[in-house]
DNA sequence: ATCTTTGTTAACCAAATGGTTAAACCATAG
DNA sequence: CTATGGTTTAACCATTTGGTTAACAAAGAT
């Protein structure tokens, strides 16, 4: 029997609205009862789709893990020189963040909460690998394009420089004293700052 | 009548063991009985000393942000030249959080969960200032010691670089396949690798 | 038309959880 | 020695919460 798109509403209806709850209160700050008032749908429903409270989360985990993945894998597994890399990456992570501003948080919370979690995710999806960037810059090391640098700290500083502000997004407006438009300008400068940062340091 | 030093004892053990639970599950996931279990007392002392979970959340949050502060101050308030400050800082900060790793997670958690928490502590602590730092960036660039570089930018990318890994230690330890001991090593090679990486860029 | 499958709801349930209470405990001031 | 007041405990309570159920609606399939 042809599925109803009856269906396929709600089912999409549920998962949005446990991604805007589970997103803001975490898994155990989330409740049922809000998701389900949320996507204007009974609670039973939510059951009915996804069966537990943990399955439900575990579906809008991934679908936040699959959002990011192909970011990172930009940077990791792409064939241009690390100075394009790092500016390209600069640029799209943070307007790309600007769009989903609770993802990194929500993603480093539960991975947090339940390391082993993570082990499911590199199993399943395509899971970034280091290797082909550690290479890259060995070569252009050797070539003598960039400074000697360890590829591994290097990818760090670039994620560091790139997601923590938007982890700590209420630290930094506290101490800059900036209001939300404020910081979303700090961050639209820093799109440029923070490659050039990186660049200025690595390169010969 | 003096107060007898068992309360002491008592108000300490449900503190720490508040500590251990609250930066371990969030204050979601916390459960009183649990804190209780783990200070070896019974769940009703919970409500003697701290009347409710949040007050008692709330001591050990201003605890934890207590430790963390004069951190922040060293780089802020201290004499030295913006050089020293950055190694120093890099040197001390991982030194410090290899010694209290729930710490950074736990505080970005739930100054999200809560913005309005920071204003509290705001007012409250000796709340540390980026005027002396940007000043100096300033004053050292106009000397010729710094290539032109924004104070805030910087400020932002010395606690990037050194608070992210250990925000998201899962997540690195997942993309590098190591193990506690390797990240440990990991994040002792950053003492001088973050700091040659900041001062690589900025220094003339 | 009616039977069957799928979708939806209101009412319900058991377990967990933060919090309370009343009585016991115990050190010490008098 | 005993009255007092802070400390501690076991039992209890109200509410919340994830999850279930049974009845009902809708819409093909026969």
């Amino acid at each position: 029997m042809a599925k109803t798109n009856k269906n396929q509403d709600t089912e999409g209806q549920i998962l949005e609205a446990a991604k805007e709850v589970f997103q803001k209160k975490g898994m155990e700050g989330a409740r049922m009862q809000q998701i389900a008032d949320e996507a204007g749908i009974n609670k039973a429903m939510l059951h009915y789709y996804y069966r537990s409270k943990q399955l439900l989360f575990e579906a809008v985990f991934r679908n936040a893990f699959a959002l990011l993945a192909p970011q990172l894998n930009k940077i990791l597994n792409d064939d241009s020189s690390i100075e394009e890399k790092v500016r390209n990456f600069t640029n799209n992570y943070i307007t790309f963040i600007s769009k989903h501003p609770y993802l990194p948080n929500f993603i480093i919370q539960e991975l947090n909460r339940n390391p082993n979690f993570f082990e499911k995710i590199k199993q399943n999806a395509a899971f970034p690998s280091l290797d082909k960037f550690k290479g890259q810059v060995s070569a252009e090391v050797e070539a003598g394009i960039l400074k000697p640098t360890d590829g591994e700290q290097l990818f760090i500083n670039i994620l560091s420089l790139n997601i923590f502000p938007f982890l700590a997004t209420p630290l930094i407006k506290g101490f800059t004293n900036l209001d939300d438009m404020g910081f979303k300008q700090l961050m639209e400068r820093r799109k440029t700052a923070v490659s050039d940062f990186i660049i200025n340091s690595i390169k010969k």
